[in-house]
RNA sequence: GCAGGGGUUGCCGAGUGGUCAAAGGCGCCAGGUUCAGGGCCUGGUCGGUUAGUCCGUUCGAGUGUUCGAAUCACUUCCCCUGCACCA
């Protein structure tokens, strides 16, 4: 078994037939099948594959089952990861180069062609294609794109335009992580040691400055807004520069480190500098409590974070009441406000005393100030102020609304996880766009819509319903430009490019015209060429080239099965379902189904270029083949959990091949002869298997088709192998190549020519089950015949001898009227009364009375004494094999030994001597 | 913190009120195989017991509902994922 040949013979037969490339065929029922298209920014791994190989095995069971189906494949190349990528090759990162030549077998001088952008994607998305192919994908491959492509541009802007049109593109405010050298946004790939900014809203109170000759006030960041009640004194760091600025026309007083950060989402006016030492002099009024409070020294202020000031709350901060108690004032009065159980007045103070923090420098503080914090927010309730009473959680949000309501406060955008630097070197802020354009899922049409969909909508696995659910509530604006990137320029403003994901929502319906799109110039794709093709309306309704394209996008929409990984539901399959019933109107053309799966695993842990445990596809399939590869990645789990691909399981569904391929090469010559008795058990269980594995299939229920008729039935052939003379498996084989060839289909259109058919199995009709042909009482009797085998083994053991003579008596027929009678009179009473009247044996029926009644709801229902006989009798000659002894089956009304009559029905007496 | 998912016998992983000492795979043990090894086949793999049986204990921990719980409810501990501009 040459698995390579057969793979190559196989998927140049499909290539040169064109036996994927689908045309719309009026008059046939069509299914129209995608999955999330592939990043080119590395070669695809066998994780990859999970997705593509379900929705593969997918696409390939609707065309048994007579389907025309069109399943494509394109890549998007949108966004900023693969420009930096070839800006980092361009820089000759040692990191990226080593990743490329350790994990992804490029070797150095290939991996140095790849600076530009375009060709690193040519690159990649080669190596994806080739893999895909390899596979045996039964993709349409004529469809093929890049979501750079100017037609796929023009595409994309249209949907732009019909968005705005909707009234779902708004202009507003956006905070962002910012490189001010470079004057770009920053993401994770764009900073040193990959660090995903997290941007933090914080409030500023204003603490007027009482007493100066111009309103001026010390702006004070704190996270806890609500114990400004509590303010004992400001904070101020003495070895810090700060300024006098001008915010929105107000005097305020920051660090010069703060104001540096924040300028840009402040709009600052520097005045001048102010003395450290004149700041001290100063009293500030609480904006709430209208004290004026005194302004102190404290090492543990940083000018870096926030706004460089901070207020003082010695009651419920320790930090604050270290800094006093440094001072030599930590018995001044501290106002409590917020009170918490097991602590006093001032819960600060009790944990600084309790765990023994030395002083504001000491790393204990950390831990306390955690602690304290975490409790009171969930456990804390306001005694002062207008919210006593409540929670402090929810007092904390009102207080500040309260404050900024009254021009007492604002909000600033911190990195919550700062300092965060730029590759360039320079330090990460934040800043605040003025002209960012959402796409906005907030609007209440829109999301009832949404919703409508999702319900009309079949979701495997159906537990992830919710999920979706819950993510259209949750999205509400959301960016949907960049500054820079990949993809397509944002049709009302062309110095941004719309982002990744907004660019990726309603391509499957460019797919349906992919293709012949490229014969039309990509300058006459202009608004109207569009709505004319998937609307169905405007001034080129009547246009020639739009007739064809029309009809395609009508006969292949809408989206019969969309498939991704399951991380993608919180973002770009609710994103789908959102943009389609946007821009679509007809709920004729909204998506139908979606499909998630789990990851796949590799020797139990993720795979992660970190760990270099990433197995790429075509190395896998090289080394395992592909059609291996496709039912590993696959068959280990259900498809909503992970699954693990390991050499074990590769090499289990190898050798099970292996087996099989040796007996479909046995069974050619065994054409025409009759079948006995273990044939026509095999064929009773198959055609139980192909009914279910119909309904399977289409479930996706891939982990249970894979025991059901791919391990059971390789258990079953090994089985049939022990009990079978000679291999008469040509009619089973007949049906069951079609039923696993969605999973293997490259051997199996090698088993179905060998087998004598002609044409692709891909395109054979999905096997009938044949009624006539299950057999319950030839496959309990074989169950019966596994059952001794395993008890003569058993007895056997125990006793310690081989045996020489075996003998077998089957229970007589009364006893298993009595079974049934027991089965209608599950109690002992009315068993024994019921049995009497029957006339029964009352002496034998009350030997059997205990052992039946015990296990009266787990009682077998019997086959005939003669259905035993008969499958023992076959089985003889294959007993007598087995423990090379001489077998005989006997009635228990024959009985040679005292042990006959105590056989039972599905349980005969076993006599070993 | 909030939201979602999960903890099953050596491991992975089925099982969602009785038919469950709990599928299947892997690992391990014993035996077999014109078997070098690997492979393949049969049996075993919670404890005890036995001519193929029967008994006891188990499904993160605890409490409860029920004639009956791995399965339902409550409490508790632990783990994973997501929390937005990132594809």
């Amino acid at each position: 078994m040459d698995a390579t040949a057969i793979e190559t013979k196989w998927s140049r037969r499909w290539a040169e037939a064109r036996a994927f490339e689908s045309d719309p065929a009026p008059g046939k029922e069509k299914r129209y099948i995608t999955a999330a298209f592939p990043y080119p920014n590395s070669p695809q791994h066998i994780g990859h594959g999970r997705t593509y190989t379900t929705a593969d095995i997918y696409s390939r069971y609707l065309r048994l089952k007579g389907y025309h189906v069109l399943f494509p494949m394109a890549f998007h190349v949108t966004g900023t990861p693969i420009l930096a990528m070839a800006k980092r090759i361009a820089g000759k990162d040692p990191d990226v180069l080593g990743v490329f030549e350790r994990i992804y077998g490029i070797p150095p001088e290939k991996a140095a062609t790849l600076s530009e952008p375009r060709a690193l994607v040519s690159y990649f998305s080669d190596e994806i294609e080739r893999g895909m192919k390899e596979i045996g994908y039964s993709i349409d491959w004529r469809r093929k794109f890049y979501s750079y492509d100017e037609r796929f541009n023009r595409f994309i802007q249209w949907q732009f335009r019909k968005l705005k049109e909707l009234g779902y593109l708004i202009k507003g405010e956006y905070p962002i992580a910012w490189c001010p050298a470079d004057k770009n946004a920053v993401s994770a790939h764009d900073t040193r040691g990959d660090v995903d900014p997290e941007l933090e809203d914080v409030t500023v109170i204003k603490f007027a400055v009482s007493g100066a000759e111009e309103p001026v006030s010390l702006v004070v960041t704190t996270y806890r807004p609500e114990t400004v009640y509590g303010v004992t004194n400001i904070w101020v760091n003495p070895e810090a520069k700060y300024l006098r600025a001008k915010h929105k026309g107000e005097v305020i007083i920051i660090s010069e480190k703060a104001a540096e950060v924040l300028n840009l989402q402040l709009g600052l006016e520097i005045i001048g500098e102010i003395k450290a030492e004149d700041i001290l002099k100063m009293k500030a009024v609480n904006p709430m409590t209208n004290e004026a409070v005194p302004v102190y020294r404290a090492g543990f202020v940083s000018a870096e974070i926030g706004t460089g000031i901070v207020m003082s709350v010695p009651a419920h901060a320790p930090l604050d009441y270290l800094a006093l108690r440094d001072l030599g004032m930590g018995s001044i009065r501290m106002p409590q406000v917020v009170s918490l159980k097991g602590y006093g007045a001032a819960p600060a103070k009790d944990i600084v005393e309790k765990m023994g923090v030395k002083d504001q420098l000491d790393p204990a503080s950390e831990k306390a100030t955690e602690e304290i914090y975490t409790k009171e927010a969930h456990e804390g309730v306001m005694v002062l102020g207008k919210y006593a009473g409540q929670k402090a959680i929810d007092a904390k949000v009102k207080i500040a609304d309260d404050l900024r309501a009254h021009g007492k406060a604002f909000n600033i955008v911190t990195l919550g996880n700062g300092p965060i630097f730029c590759r360039c070197g320079s330090h990460v802020v934040v800043n605040i766009l003025k002209d960012q354009w959402f796409i906005d899922y907030g609007v209440p049409e829109w999301k009832a819509k949404a919703k409508e969909c999702l319900e009309g909508m079949k979701i495997i696995p159906a537990d992830t319903r919710g999920e979706y659910l819950y993510t259209i509530d949750w999205f509400k604006t959301r960016p949907s430009t960049r500054a820079a990137g990949l993809g397509t320029k944002f049709p009302f403003d062309e110095s941004k490019m719309i982002e990744a994901l907004s660019d990726s929502t309603i391509y499957m319906a460019y797919y349906t015209v992919a293709h012949q799109i490229k014969e039309i110039p990509a300058t006459e794709l202009d608004e109207a060429f569009f709505d004319a093709v998937f609307l169905g309306k405007g001034p080129k309704v009547t246009d020639a080239r739009v007739g064809k394209l029309r009809e395609s996008f009508l006969f292949w929409y809408p989206v019969d099965s969309r498939h991704s990984a399951g991380d993608l539901i919180r973002n770009h399959l609710t994103l789908y379902i959102f943009n389609h019933v946007g821009i679509f109107p007809e709920k004729k053309l909204w998506p139908k189904q979606i499909v998630t799966n789990g990851f796949v695993l590799m020797d139990g842990s993720k795979m992660s270029k970190s760990m270099g445990n990433i197995l790429p596809l075509r190395k896998a399939i090289k080394e395992y083949g592909a059609d291996v590869i496709r039912f590993s990645v696959v068959c280990g789990a259900d498809l909503s959990s992970d699954t693990d691909f390991n050499r074990s399981v590769a090499d289990g569904v190898r050798s099970r091949m292996a087996l099989i391929d040796k007996l479909v090469q046995d069974s050619l010559q065994a054409g025409g002869k009759p079948h006995g008795r273990i044939e026509r058990w095999l064929l009773s269980r198959l055609n139980r298997k192909i009914e279910r594995a119909d309904k399977l299939y289409s479930e996706l229920a891939i982990r249970d088709l894979a025991l059901e008729i791919f391990y059971e039935v390789t258990s079953d052939l090994q089985w049939y192998l022990k009990r079978s003379s000679e291999p008469n498996l040509k009619d089973f084989f007949e049906k069951w190549v079609v039923l696993i060839a969605p999973f293997m289909p490259h051997y199996c259109e090698e088993y179905w020519e060998l087998l004598g058919n002609k044409g692709f199995v891909s395109f054979a009709p999905f096997p009938k089950p044949d009624h006539a042909k299950i057999d319950d009482s030839i496959e309990r009797g074989e169950e019966l015949i596994r059952k001794v085998h395993g008890d003569i083994e058993k007895i056997s053991g125990l006793i310690g001898k081989q045996p020489q003579k075996v003998t077998i008596y089957v229970a007589s027929d009364w006893k298993r009227d009595l079974y049934n009678l027991a089965k209608e009179n599950p109690k002992i009473d009315t068993f024994m009364k019921a049995a009497a009247a029957k006339k029964f044996d009352m002496k034998a029926v009350s030997a059997l009375s205990k052992g039946i009644m015990k296990n009266v709801h787990s009682l077998p229902t019997p086959i005939t004494q003669k259905d035993e006989l008969d499958a023992l009798n076959d089985a003889a000659g294959f007993l007598a094999k087995e423990y090379s002894c001489t077998v005989e089956v006997l009635p228990e009304e024959q009985p040679k030994h005292e042990k006959a009559k105590s056989a039972l029905p599905d349980k005969p007496a076993i006599v070993i001597e």
